[in-house]
DNA sequence: ATCCATGCAAATGTTTTGCATCTAG
DNA sequence: CTAGATGCAAAACATTTGCATGGAT
C-alpha cells in the first residue's frame, strides 16, 4: 500500500549506508542482526508491529531476541530511517521513511486497514500553520479514522450501516 | 490552552444531560463518581492523563480507584464527550469535547507544551481527500511535532539550537 | 430485590532493562 | 583485547479484568 510502488536496490543500499554511517558516528557496531532487521523492513511494503517483526525475523535468524528487535527499531527511528506510529491501538507500528516523502493515513475501523496517501497542498497547509505560531515542525501524524470504500460497500444493508455510523459517533 | 476560552455553566449542564441519557439508555447506572469525573474533567482546561486524574480525584473522593477511572473514561468516550489521544507517549491523554468543534496539536519536543490549533480550511481539505478514497470519516488525530516559539527564543545559542535540529533529524 | 458499580489485586500485553556472555572492531 | 551487542528473564508500565461487596433504581 506504498505511495512509492517500486523500491530500487539504489534506495536499500542508500538506506543501509546512512544506518552504517549513523552507527560508526556513534561508535556503535554494524552487525549482523541490526543489517537482517532493516533489509527486512525495507522489503516490507506495509507497516508492522515489534512482535509480527520478532516472528519473522525468527525464520531468518533463529537466535534474535525481542529486545533486540526493540533496540534496533529505536536506533532506526533515532537515524530517521523508521517512523513509528500508533493507530489508536495498544502497540506501535513501524515503518520505513522512503526519502523525505512523507504519508498520512486513513484508517478504517471496520477492517482495520490503512489506507496511505500525501497531498502537497496539505503539506503546505501544515507549514503556513507552523509559521503562524512561530513553531518549527519537525514531523508529524496525521490520521483520518472512519469506514473504508469495500466496508462500506459489504454493508448492503443501509440500515445496519445507519446503525453502526450513529454507534460509532456516539 | 483551550481554544473555547470561556466554558460556560451551561455548557456543563449540557455534557452532563449528554451523560445522563447515555447511561439511561444502556441501563446503567447514574453514579456520584461519575458525576465526579465528568464534572472535573469540564473545569479542566488541558488534556490529563488517566493515572494524573486518578490522583486528583483522590483529592476529592479518596476511594476511586484505578479501574473506576478508566471504566469511566471509557464510557465518556463512547458517549461521545471526550476524546482520547497519544501524543507519542506510551500512554493516554483524555480531554473534554466541546460541542462538535474539533482541534489539533502542535508539540513541542522540547518542553512537551501542547499548543491547539483549529482551522477550517484544513478540515475542507480532509473531506475532499476522504471523498477521492470514498472513505467516510468519523474523526481525526493530527498532531505536529516539532520546537515552540518560546523553546526557540529560549535557545539564544543558536549553533545549539541548528545542533538540536539536526540530531531530532537524523 | 435486582443488577450494575466499585475497590482491590491479579492478569495482560507491550516495551524496557540488568546481567552474563558473545562478538565486532 | 575492549567496548558494545545480544539472549534471556525479570522488571516496568499502562491498562484490563475477575470477583466479592456495596449501591442505585
Amino acid at each position: 500500500m506504498s505511495l512509492k510502488t517500486k523500491i530500487t536496490q539504489e534506495d536499500r543500499q542508500q538506506s543501509w549506508a546512512k544506518f552504517e554511517s549513523f552507527l560508526k558516528a556513534r561508535g556503535l557496531k554494524v552487525t549482523g542482526q541490526r543489517r537482517l532487521l532493516l533489509q527486512f523492513l525495507l522489503q516490507l511494503k506495509h507497516h508492522i508491529d515489534a512482535d509480527s517483526l520478532h516472528q519473522s525475523l525468527k525464520n531468518k535468524d533463529a537466535s534474535i531476541s525481542r529486545g533486540t528487535v526493540y533496540r534496533t527499531l529505536d536506533l532506526l527511528v533515532q537515524c530517521g530511517l523508521v517512523r513509528k506510529s500508533t493507530f489508536g491501538e495498544d502497540h506501535a507500528n513501524y515503518e520505513i521513511v522512503h526519502h523525505d516523502e512523507h504519508h498520512d493515513h486513513l484508517i478504517c475501523m471496520e477492517c482495520k486497514k490503512v489506507i496511505e496517501f500525501y497531498r502537497a497542498d496539505l503539506e503546505k497547509l501544515q507549514d503556513s500553520i507552523c509559521q503562524h505560531y512561530k513553531f518549527i515542525p519537525m514531523h508529524h501524524s496525521h490520521q483520518i479514522f472512519g469506514i473504508c470504500n469495500q466496508c462500506r460497500s459489504k454493508d448492503s444493508d443501509q440500515i445496519n450501516l445507519t446503525k453502526k455510523i450513529s454507534r460509532l459517533n456516539a
